[in-house]
DNA sequence: CCTATTTAAATGCAAATGCATGTAATTGGA
DNA sequence: TCCAATTACATGCATTTGCATTTAAATAGG
């Protein structure tokens, strides 16, 4: 038998969360804000482009997309539509799979998926690369790692 | 004369970028859907309940809740629309200032604030809390607090 | 081999969001 | 005092998102 107690947060759990929450708004918005003031599609979509591009020549399926980006199914099905349209992937039937689809980038998807580095990068960096040193970026990237293990269960 | 570089950013700036950008993506997320498996509204219901319930019986102005809770000032003015039209809060007009509004909070929204606070707080805990050890939480709350600095100029 | 279940992806519809603009009150010159 | 600029907030419209459902292909069980 088990007691079990739902506990409250103390003060140094709530400052986290709510530094968690403001940090990543922050940095986000920063990076979104640059990539449309430079006239570039929303991140998604190079990250999208950067996992096709990865994927090379033999593509990549839908369904493997949304587990690497964590995106719902619909959100990837809607995404790909909208790069497609706009000629930076390519959508092929998959031979093995009816159901399924080869993911393959173009070539001017591997042209803008460079273009955008050449601002995300630098967006990047200012929102998180100098604002600390190296040691710390790596004890911040432990921390945030801790946070993402599997969840205590109920 | 200035030369300036658009740095790069070195392999322990993308870790932190990307797991910070997971980390609190896992961690909302969790809450969220915390808050909506209870049947309660979403989180930012919460925060802005929290804020006018803060501000006491003189209420807070709109423009202020929009400052404290960094959204746009069309998502406040909307999301109030809904938490008045649901009965949390009131909204009178300003004695001072004709254009402005003072938002108070009703009996049934500090009761709602209370209700949600005993599945979030516990929803922070499982996310957040029990994932480090106090001296971890106050580490990440330090480095988070700094890149929240004022952005570097251009 | 045939049917029930599961899986991959698309989509209709409603709600949420973003952007631009509108309205009304206040402020700040000249 | 008067009018232009600013400030506080609302809203129309287009886009995006979330949810539920649909379609079609693959798999499993008998």
């Amino acid at each position: 038998m088990y007691f079990f107690t739902m506990t409250m947060p103390d003060e140094t759990t709530e400052a986290a969360w709510t530094k968690l929450m403001r940090a990543q708004d922050r940095a986000l918005s920063h990076v979104e804000a640059a990539l449309k003031d430079a006239g570039f599609p929303p991140l998604a979509w190079y990250d999208v482009l950067l996992e096709v591009e990865r994927a090379g020549k033999s593509g990549i399926r839908a369904i493997d997309l949304q587990q690497k980006l964590l995106l719902p199914q619909y959100g990837i099905s809607r995404l790909l539509s909208k790069i497609e349209a706009a000629g930076y992937i390519s959508r092929q039937l998959s031979a093995e799979d009816g159901r399924s689809q080869e993911i393959v980038i173009t070539a001017t998807g591997r042209q803008l998926r460079r273009r955008m580095w050449a601002v995300y990068g630098p967006a990047i960096e200012q929102a998180v690369g100098c604002k600390l040193t190296p040691s710390e970026r790596k004890t911040l990237t432990g921390l945030l790692e801790k946070l993402t293990s599997p969840p205590a269960d109920t």
